[in-house]
DNA sequence: GCCCCGGCGTTACGTTATTACGTATGTAGC
DNA sequence: GCTACATACGTAATAACGTAACGCCGGGGC
């Protein structure tokens, strides 16, 4: 169904991305850790040594604001820029972009100072279209 | 020297906001506790909610990547668009920047899906001109 | 067999942030 | 003056997030 996409993934590992793509939203790595108590999870540690490696392979994103992890939006995860995240303040709800033309103009201020970019965090918050008020 | 730019600090705010211009970089909050701590600051709580309101304020950043603050680099802190940051991994200096045509196409991102932005976090990590190996 | 390495499990600890409660001070209305 | 309210503050306790250090195990190369 999926091309293949990633490094065969250890089980604790798959645990981890299966809880975050089961959630369908961000987890912090100790509700992750609570998720997986009954699959013998015990120690922090278990957690994020697989979500180091989930986000190294950019199968899973770390949103900086939230102190959590998300599955990343890409079927199959291939390919692609760096994301962005809205993250709506009312109902949680984390919607995944890739603003590659704002990430073009960033590029090119880093160009012009010397800075090599190793690592890109945009997140935006707000109040997604369902929450705003409409009346 | 400086036009009025701020609604009158606080004896703790006006501490908090001196450590951070003096610093000339960021500082964590129990950074901050403990250079305080001969003013008389006991708790983090002084220290963070010191902090919300400078931020509220717009004089000081929060680098949500550092889980850090800093002050503002605009002098006196007069009104100027949302802020992105430039953070060195192996020296730690920080450059602020304002990037209007970039945050011009976010916001275009934003409007066309009914996104109500309220705020902004971009943070490039990477390596400054500095320490990149010139060789 | 032997070595090396990556992943794993566990304990303990360090760092970052907040909740809860009570006190002090300023100001507006009466 | 007095009350009511809002904002700031002080303190203690605890929650939430993240890491160091140790040792074990299993697989691959030689």
């Amino acid at each position: 169904m999926s091309v293949e996409t990633h490094p065969d993934l250890t089980k604790n590992q798959a645990l981890v991305f299966g809880s975050l793509s089961d959630a369908g939203g961000p987890l912090t790595a100790y509700a992750i850790l609570d998720l997986l108590r009954d699959s013998g999870f015990r120690a922090p540690l278990q957690v994020y040594r697989a979500l180091d490696k989930l986000v190294e392979y950019g199968m899973v994103h770390r949103l900086e604001s939230l102190n959590a992890f998300v599955a990343c939006s890409h079927k199959g995860c291939s390919s692609h820029g760096t994301a962005a995240f809205a993250i709506c303040e009312k109902c949680g709800v984390v919607s995944e972009f890739t603003p590659d033309k704002a990430m073009s103009l960033l590029r090119d201020w880093t160009k012009s100072e010397g800075f090599q970019l190793s690592r890109t965090t945009i997140e935006l918050r707000g109040t997604c279209r369902q929450c705003a008020v409409p009346n």
